[in-house]
DNA sequence: CTGTGTGCAAACTCTTTGCATAAGT
DNA sequence: ACTTATGCAAAGAGTTTGCACACAG
């Protein structure tokens, strides 16, 4: 079980066009195994250092960006000061909480937007991000 | 007229609890002068060193937060590396070109967001941000 | 006068980068 | 072996802060 889960790991990575490492089979365990989840690279690097997974946090910055390349994860701006990668890199939406950083997704066919004008000549819709700033109450 | 103006602008830091020294009398004459604008720290500093006016890049970014707070301008964030201050402080989203980091408004009543689930226990919603991302083509 | 604002430079946080070493195939 | 990844420490960008001086009321 231990050997079929590492074994997928290496597939995924593979199939993504990158070397199955420790460091990046390690950060892949703890960021797909489970839900979906949102980390920053401070997080992700405090989790797999308490794991006794000896990464440096420029290695998780340079598999998180690499992840988010490959289309495993995805940015998320929601606080100028950090930046969050997220598990769910389907159509969703994110509540985020202002008090204390948390964020939580909104599924995406929950939300609908409407009236979104053309965009100005030559451009074209990436991506609409809905972010509902939540404040304790 | 540039009496007046200079009057007014005054009037309006003084409504907001600031005192009408000569930098924030400055800096707010480039923001609320004209129409709507979104200013970095940087392109507004810029702006008025151009000008003739002599103002530390600390002190821009202390005026920005302090008409923030008095609700003179509003955050906006789209990018994780700068900070956006908007002059349009009402109910309204964002066209964000991630190609050249342009900000154009999209009228708060032109798009329509629905199907927000309730927030979580003991929290409240504070705003909804709608950031549509565009590429060139 | 008295208190608030400003400027400067240093500090700070998050993130990226260069280069020698280590690991993957 | 050959190539790519990692770790470290240093650099980098944007933003904040501490303190002496200047200005508004």
């Amino acid at each position: 079980m231990a050997v079929r889960a590492g074994a997928e790991q290496a597939e995924k990575l593979r199939a993504a066009g990158l070397r199955p490492t420790r460091q990046r089979m390690a950060l892949g365990r703890l960021l797909f195994k489970g839900q979906d989840r949102h980390v920053t690279a401070e997080s992700l690097h405090a989790e797999a250092s308490a794991q006794g997974v000896p990464v440096s946090l420029a290695t998780v910055y340079n598999t998180l960006h690499q992840f988010t390349e490959a289309g495993l994860l995805r940015q998320v701006v929601v606080d100028g000061a950090r930046t969050y990668f997220d598990t769910n890199t389907g159509d969703h939406h994110h509540f985020y909480c202002e008090d204390d950083g948390q964020l939580v997704d909104i599924a995406g066919d929950s939300i609908v937007v409407d009236g979104v004008p053309v965009p100005p000549r030559g451009a074209a819709v990436e991506r609409i991000d809905v972010i509902v700033r939540l404040r304790r109450r």
